[in-house]
DNA sequence: ACTAAAGTTAAGTACCCGCTTGACTATTGG
DNA sequence: CCAATAGTCAAGCGGGTACTTAACTTTAGT
């Protein structure tokens, strides 16, 4: 969870998760439109990978990334948990002062 | 979004998220259960406020702090429009594969 | 075999983050 | 008024993070 979130809090991590949801990619052509330089690409790779929200191949000399939904699913669990959770009480919130309000 | 994917990727915010979802709190209740001095507590807070996660009121000389559900879905969509993009994605390859699986 | 391509590793640098302590400001109750 | 309570401001410290460059390894093309 904490690592998820982490990876997905920098800007350079999430555009390259937004990349890979149109499809595969090598750490070549996902580098190109970055302008840094390749290890730091890597490094943020790397970063994804042990999150658990991408997974890599190496095949010849180019290594493949895709996309792991399950990663993102859980961080999107814990949001909708929390979000829920206060909505609901609220929602009991409204009950109770609904309830109180005509008393006589 | 940068701001709020920030916030929530600490562990000691996350707990007090958390902590709010049962309903407001003081800085003091928030502060009690976190092994951590009073102003660690508040430069958290703030985070979280500036991100809109969380808004709060100051009456008298106690804030009060409560939850902002729109700033977590916000982070629940984006993740959402990931994943699920992702998934088409995996559902449309599906149907290729399927469609030129018996060519003859 | 020789070279170019695609990654990878290692080391170093500059900056940001979480936390601390100490001093300070407002409110509240006696 | 006096002191305790609840919070705030400011400065500083240590560790972590996002890069960089330079050197190296492996595979692919000719």
């Amino acid at each position: 969870m904490d690592q998820v979130l982490k990876a997905l809090a920098d800007g350079t991590r999430r555009e390259l998760v937004e990349r890979l949801v149109a499809g595969p990619a090598s750490v070549g052509e996902l580098a190109q439109p970055l302008d840094m330089s390749l290890p730091a690409v890597m490094q943020h790779l790397q970063v994804l990978e042990t999150a658990g929200l991408i997974r890599s191949e190496k095949v010849g000399r180019v290594r493949t990334c895709h996309l792991e939904p399950a990663g993102l699913r859980m961080a999107e669990d814990w949001l909708g948990r929390q979000r829920t959770g206060w909505e609901h009480h609220l929602d009991a919130l409204g009950d109770l002062l609904q309830e109180g309000d005509s008393p006589s």
